[in-house]
DNA sequence: CCGGTGGTGTGCAACGTTCTACGAACGGGA
DNA sequence: TCCCGTTCGTAGAACGTTGCACACCACCGG
């Protein structure tokens, strides 16, 4: 009250600019030798400010029983003075931290941002806030980004495409809320949301047969290291096709190269080299028909007359005029937003496993036609 | 060493099927209500296995002067034997967190995952952490994220592409160690790495005069409310373009839409309904370009024969065969890169101010070409 | 007038870590 | 024998927060 002038430029306002004016209340190393001096400001300093004790301070942030309006106004007023912001560390100490962590494989996969996208818009509107680490392709590293994350007091975790073993996901999930994202096969002691990927090829199939083909390859992934029944994306994709193969008597036909750009063109290549060629690729991801479609062109052949490619995932390259590929969307914001709502429930106390299924969705753009009349 | 048999399923190894399977260490409620209580191991507990005291385990896990190579021996195997990680958080409350923030608009824009993957590589040895949060597109949720980050007791800070007044980010730099990523213009708090916008713009618009064409359109992006000169990316090819093009006695002929698909379709149409249409379009973005393309495919322009078409920032779109778009590459990497060093000097230390400009480079694809004669 | 009984506010002991003091033990020189 | 220095180990006070346990203060009914 006494002091007003030198908290003069600590009110935040909107200037005539337009630009945001918030004085940024930022953290500062205890040892206190860096740079301006400017510590940050505590509980302790808001509790002066108002004067009143800390616990009052604390009740008021907490909005526990037991303060009167009067106090309430008092401390509020005192927080937004001095801009006071409550230090998470500290606080996840005794209760949470509010804070919970999503660990994805890398930012550059495909679809793996929009699952975090559908996340972060979950989550907006409470009082949790997210943070991402990539924890790459391997599972040592991985299981290191979790820990990272453990070490930093999440209140609970996303992950998303774990290359990491079961039994050690299940001794993390019994001692931390976990939800694992497009992990099949079922849990224990957590979550997990999948995209239907076995549903999803079959839906490619379907269309595919529907169009007249009947000699269609599959470009696949290598399976990795994971035991039946808990496999990711690609190895369910691969049991699909078999089956939607298989019930429409056809020969499967699958090629195992990587869903890359790369792989794609060799297993084409490969396809094109058959005694009888196929008229369909349907190539596991979107990345990889990408590379179906680079062959296709150095061979001559147009698509979709001489050749129909599809893929697997609706990439946003995929939509693209000149690219136009006919493909499966899985959806990556639901499922982000299921796996946050997920978590918020098993954060909330429940502690029986939900596996959530998102349903996948045919998205048929120029890349497929019906087979040439010339095999 | 007297109870072994308890600890059997701690240590950490690698299985028969190659599956890593270290004993996860996982937080735990402080209040213990939830699920199965297995409390986190501490200090403590490892200070009772060791038979030591909490001081004689700080040292060793700090390196610091006065430990026996029995103590430390002692001391290690007891960690190792339960798998006792510090905990960040209570760690920050002394000393540092080991953590850098880095805040970026969106995971779903182009360059910014790359940006974070040379963050990512030249964090990796050291002893630090990045953790990542998204800000999106405007000012008040970035600043928030921004804040976020700084309750969350980190060491320092990148910022990507923020559009937050430049006096915030110079109060939020003067305590916490920052470097912020393509923003133009030079600070005193913090550090920035910046592509050379203008220069890359010069690049292109030298390809194109240099393969004939005098009539080249320009797309941009809204300015947003910051003030020159401390402009973004946008904004600083826009100025590379105009200079370029006067340099070449050419007139310059900017349209506004924005950096996306739409934005690109729209300002090609309009582009195509001028006087005198353009012979290339050098688009401000690579998905602007895109949009361009599409643009021209509807009006039955062939690329590059009748329309010649370029983009900024060689997405990975631009690379695959159906698109090959001639484009400028930033490296996204190498900024990242540079932004983490940085970061990293900042933190042992430096205070002055370091302005690192990151040079970009032409990449010629298919999409460019020698203007027709037919105007 | 006294003993409850709510309603408000405060004191203080955690939480897991770091790091400054300080103490104990030992060896060596006078 | 005494004193000093060195080396190694420990006590304990922070750090910023929470939340239990309690104190104080009306007020109310008997």
């Amino acid at each position: 009250m006494d002091n007003s002038s030198a908290d003069a430029d600590l009110r935040g306002d909107m200037n005539s600019s337009g630009e945001w004016q918030t004085q940024p209340n930022v953290a500062q190393a205890a040892d206190g030798s860096r740079s301006s001096g400017t510590r940050r400001v505590t509980i302790q300093d808001v509790a002066k400010e108002a004067r009143v004790s800390i616990s009052a301070v604390s009740k008021v942030l907490r909005d526990a029983y037991g303060v009167s309006p009067e106090m309430r106004a008092k401390v509020t007023e005192a927080i937004e003075r001095l801009g006071y912001r409550p230090q998470a560390g500290a606080r996840a100490m005794r209760g949470r931290s509010y804070t919970v962590g999503v660990m994805l494989a890398a930012l550059s996969h495909p679809f793996q941002p929009e699952i975090v996208e559908g996340i972060t818009d979950e989550l907006e509107p409470g009082p949790y806030q997210e943070i991402l680490i990539t924890g790459g392709l391997a599972a040592p590293r991985q299981q290191r980004s979790i820990e990272a994350l453990a070490d930093r007091q999440v209140d609970g975790l996303v992950i998303i495409t774990p290359e990491i073993g079961t039994d050690w996901l299940e001794r993390l999930g019994a001692g931390l809320p976990a939800v694992v994202v497009a992990r099949h096969g079922g849990a224990v002691h957590f979550d997990t949301v999948v995209d239907d990927d076995r549903g999803g090829a079959r839906l490619m199939v379907d269309h595919l047969v529907g169009l007249g083909h009947r000699n269609i390859v599959h470009t696949s992934h290598p399976t990795g290291s994971l035991k039946r029944p808990f496999v990711l994306s690609h190895t369910a994709r691969r049991d699909g096709y078999v089956a939607a193969m298989k019930r429409h008597g056809l020969e499967p036909d699958v090629i195992e190269t990587s869903y890359t750009e790369e792989g794609g063109y060799l297993a084409a290549v490969e396809a094109f080299d058959r005694p009888s060629p196929p008229t369909a690729i349907f190539a596991g991801a979107d990345i990889a028909a990408v590379g179906v479609l680079r062959a296709a062109e150095e061979r001559g052949l147009r698509v979709p007359d001489d050749l129909t490619v599809t893929g697997y995932d609706n990439i946003n390259a995929s939509a693209i005029g000149r690219v136009a590929l006919t493909t499966i969307d899985q959806s990556g914001h639901l499922t982000g937003q299921m796996s946050a709502r997920l978590l918020l429930e098993r954060l909330s106390g429940r502690t029986q496993p939900v596996h959530y299924v998102v349903a996948p969705r045919l998205v048929v753009r120029a890349t497929s036609g019906v087979p040439s009349r010339r095999r």
